[in-house]
DNA sequence: GATGAATGAGACTTCATTCAT
DNA sequence: TATGAATGAAGTCTCATTCAT
């Protein structure tokens, strides 16, 4: 029985934190981490300052479980995206339509990821968690160029982290860029360029020798 | 003789600006906008709150004049880098190396670049100058596109525009990136991944067909 | 049970204001509103100047408050005065003396009450309840001058209003003299002036021929 | 020789406090004690801070002085009211219109002689010239009062003092009230107003009996 | 005398965090 | 657990006054 009601008190206290992340994540996403504060949280989630206490040891912790939610979140996009079929070249494009989807659905939130986290005053357990759910994304990207390479689309003799990181690189390029509003002084369809990037590095992958560049 | 001395003050004032937008630039740099203090700027510079007022009508100008010389900092690189001489491909790893050096060399005042200034509550004058500065990346490299065209090194049926703001977004996406020391776990030369990706970028435009898009 | 303990809270929050604006109201009487600091007034509400905050929005709005609870003071006077029985002057006698009785019972607290509140940064409904406080002296009087020329006491070419504006605003001549000390250097007993001259000015009203004025 | 260089001299500096005075007022005036300062009055007068320091003790000082003048110029405007010719009623109203141009033409160095001196830190010297030559407008009804009476317009069981006291203090108050902005709202000649109480005022005295009151 | 940069104290305001209830 | 009032430190900004030049 006690077994029973702890589960159920452990549930209930499962869903107060949700509850709370979910206020955090979007006055965080909405007001960025300096100019949220714990009493728009709190007051968004219907409860107190004081009530964030209880399940969080303060507004860096706070931020950062937010943060992992949206890692969380963008790789379920690039989980999806993952596993659609096609040709290599459709899988990139896809992943690649993945991430711009992720920016477009989530634009706030996607901006948190880019936080440079070294700032928070955060429990080393956390920051390393950060850390490799930063990482998800080459490794999605990187399993996409080994298969291209077992498939003889790339070339053999180039890395497959290097090629993933580059590719994926580019792209955290037009978002960043995109997020400026750089592309809004020009009449361009975004979507199209971030494509015809993603075809030239491709089309060079494929084509480049190395001795030319000697 | 008044002329003389009033010359003298003037460079006076002008040497003390500076001093402050020095200690002003390290602290932004360091801290960014909302972290970064008058107090600590002031304390650096080795003066009180109060006398920044004397120079700037408040923080949110004294971290646009900071910006602004971080502008120009970053376009005498490219002015620079845009004066070499060779052919097409040269000129434009000219100009991505500068870019890459600079944010090497100045790798904080970087940051501060990409910074959203419509936040800031700027007279109308500094806002223009700062969006005119920052657009000036995409004059130098939209100029090397047009000659590649017209020394028929791209094919004419591409946009310059287009081409320069994807050749620059994917560079702010490796910088980006490792701005955030993404690359930092892998054993890469970062300077040569860019350069590759360029070379394929490059490759790439030369060599893809629209038709293969089909 | 709840709303018991809600009430009880409810109170306990009113008090707390209550304490606020006392200390609020003797500081602001005493500095007047430029002069007065939130820090005094914390001083004097032993609390810190964020605890005002918990309360009230600002200097701004906690100054109309008390502005606000003077009003209703003041017009408190005059509710009572308005009731005493009586013939036409000794009512109008009587909301005079309420007001010069308002005078010296909150002399500094009267000041407040000629503030130029447009000055202040306050919420459209506060702005609207302090102008509409504000005119309730005349209503108080204008009533007294209707029933007046009903009963035959005034003559009934005259104006309402004008007569009751007339007669306020020498009134808070009067006040605005003392206040500044004018009458401090003459043996002269407040109260018999200005009974006197209310005792001229409505003589004057009841035999006052236009045409003498031509 | 040296006499007439002296006197070069402090006819100079003269020049510059009056110089500097004129600027005070057009600040103080338009600002007020509290929002004046020192820096926009400098720059006004086309001097800095510092030489202020010169030529007054400090910010109180200076305001002191500014409304020494401004009492000089009522009392210019009484002075040359109170040498109107006509009959008792005529010299009043003469009197009372030029208080009323002058609140019209100088309306914001009216209300500086409304402030409270006693909470400038001043030298007792100035404090009582101040006192002093607020008195004036007194003296100058009051004269009128006495002539009225030993014409007989006056009844002579009537204090000189009192009536122009009263006379004055009821003026004030119409000055406040519409400084205030009270008759703004209804659709009122102000002049005209004013010109009826003083009437209706006249005639009471003139008519009132005591017994009357008893 | 005059300058004007600099100070230093203090203004209002915000907010993460604590703690008595 | 939860409350929410309160704190205390820090933030930006203002300004009368001083003082080296």
């Amino acid at each position: 029985m006690t077994t029973f009601f702890a589960k159920q008190k452990e549930t209930e206290r499962q869903h107060r934190i949700d509850h709370i992340l979910e206020a955090a994540k979007t006055v965080f996403m909405e007001k960025g981490y300096k100019n949220a504060t714990l009493r728009k949280i709190a007051l968004k989630a219907q409860i107190t300052t004081g009530a964030i206490y209880v399940y969080f040891s303060g507004k860096d912790e706070l931020y950062a479980e937010v943060c992992k939610q949206i890692f969380h979140l963008m790789n379920s996009y690039l989980d999806k995206a993952s596993k659609v079929d096609g040709d290599i070249k459709q899988r990139i494009m896809s992943m690649a339509m993945a991430i711009l989807r992720f920016e477009k659905d989530h634009h706030d939130a996607a901006d948190m990821l880019a936080a440079n986290f070294s700032i928070l005053n955060l429990p080393d357990k956390l920051s390393e968690e950060l850390s490799e759910l930063g990482s998800q994304t080459t490794y999605y990207i990187t399993r996409i160029i080994i298969d291209g390479k077992k498939e003889g689309f790339f070339p053999p003799d180039k890395d497959d982290v290097r090629l993933a990181l580059s590719l994926w690189s580019s792209l955290e390029g037009f978002l960043y860029m995109n997020d400026y509003g750089i592309f809004d002084k020009y009449d361009i369809d975004f979507e199209e360029l971030v494509k015809d990037h993603i075809n030239y590095f491709i089309c060079g992958i494929q084509q480049y020798k190395e001795e030319e560049n000697a």
